[in-house]
DNA sequence: TCAATATTAGAGCATGTACTCTAGCAGTCA
DNA sequence: TGACTGCTAGAGTACATGCTCTAATATTGA
């Protein structure tokens, strides 16, 4: 593998377990091994990498983010684009941690994601749409259909930044994982409601696939209680 | 006022006007005029200022957020729980940036800010079995309820951040204090599903008036259309 | 073959960061 | 008055950070 491949492997690795904050150019480069140096012969900066790691995200969820404008959309089709983007949060986790702080240093990240946010925003617009053309959904107004899709994106961005402050632990990777797509779950929740008759125990039915068990975050939360402690 | 709150009080302001990561404690005392000796007297370290100002936060959140248990809600009550809260969430924004890393740095801060949330994801539940027993919403199980507190939870929180990411300038102060009050339109998105007949309408006016004015943020964002270039 | 180019090592620098230490001042109370 | 306590100044430290510079080594192509 390419010296700069490696960089960019390594240093989303470090990014996600540790957050951008707490790993440096040159812990990245010695954890690879090799020299500041020569770190710096393939990026012109840490930002560079950054912006390098989001170019490689934003790739990943518009290969899986493509409606079909030429068919119905079908209930599968919605949860493959679920699992599709959960996927790609949990592998580009670092990113939605510290963004405020990386695109205030990054005029050309800022701009970009921006768009990228955009993009997305009418994606899941699309979808929407397409569901209810479906029958899936019942009708709505566009405008309708733009709140849904803030608050679709909102659960969806912020899902695993719950879990880390919510779980017991800080969020060990092994743990979030496994919750991760319990985000569906509350996705699902917000569609419920407009779901037609004809799917909606079907939907309903796999939305309980994805309940959040709850106690894993809570276990110990509430010391005041009496009778928890040991 | 005394200099410890003084420190305080800086430290928001400058916290709010730049993010946590870019103010050092150093920062704050030539701000202030003041010796970083002079700092360090009155707090032990910078976690330390944060928790400080996290205990201010949830003193402020705890004051407002008092749920009635010996009357029935009503419209009037939820709507001031979202200006408040909204209201809250400005005066501390810096808070919910940062958020990961500052739980990391500070074991207390991220035992207590645990708490504090399933605080009030449990008075957001209230709300919503309040509104329930008054008539407003639909009725629905324990199980639903804890789904769309947690949704309610995400937006509320997230609502801020993503408007900073996604305004034009980077989120100018003037600017997105305006817009804040917008995300009380996303909440009630949650909920409209769920308002019994008898109160749709008159909820649906109430929420028009916090409808987004997404030009603002749009503007500029597609250079790739047609016929917007300068 | 040999020169040009791509890659790498590693010492090291300027700056920033959180924080410490000592010494002194200001108000209070006996 | 004088001692005691709370408060403040400011120099300074140990360390980390992002990044640079020079020189050396592979690799490639004519």
């Amino acid at each position: 593998m390419k010296t700069r491949d490696r960089i960019l492997k390594a240093s989303l690795q470090l990014f996600n377990e540790q957050g951008e904050r707490n790993v440096t150019t040159n812990h990245i480069a010695s954890h690879l091994g090799i020299s500041p140096g020569n770190l710096y012969y393939h990026f012109r900066n840490k930002a560079d990498i950054i912006y390098s790691l989001f170019v490689q995200y934003r790739g990943l969820v518009d290969r899986y983010l493509k409606v079909p404008r030429d068919r119905t959309l079908t209930v599968e089709d919605k949860m493959f684009y679920l699992e599709s983007v959960f996927d790609g949060l949990w592998h580009y986790r670092f990113f939605h941690r510290d963004l405020e702080y990386l695109l205030t240093m990054d005029e050309r990240l800022r701009h970009d994601y921006r768009e990228f946010t955009f993009h997305c925003l009418g994606e899941i617009r699309a979808v929407l749409k397409g569901l209810q053309e479906a029958g899936i959904l019942r009708p709505h107004s566009e405008q309708e259909h733009e709140a849904m899709a803030l608050n679709v994106w909102l659960v969806v961005t912020n899902w695993m930044a719950f879990l880390k402050t919510a779980s017991a632990d800080g969020g060990s990777d092994g743990n979030t994982q496994r919750e991760l797509k319990q985000g569906i779950y509350q996705v699902l929740t917000l569609e419920m409601p407009y779901l037609t008759e004809a799917y909606y125990q079907r939907v309903a039915a796999i939305r309980e696939q994805y309940r959040p068990d709850l106690s894993v975050m809570e276990g110990g939360a509430r010391e005041e209680e009496p009778g928890l402690s040991v």
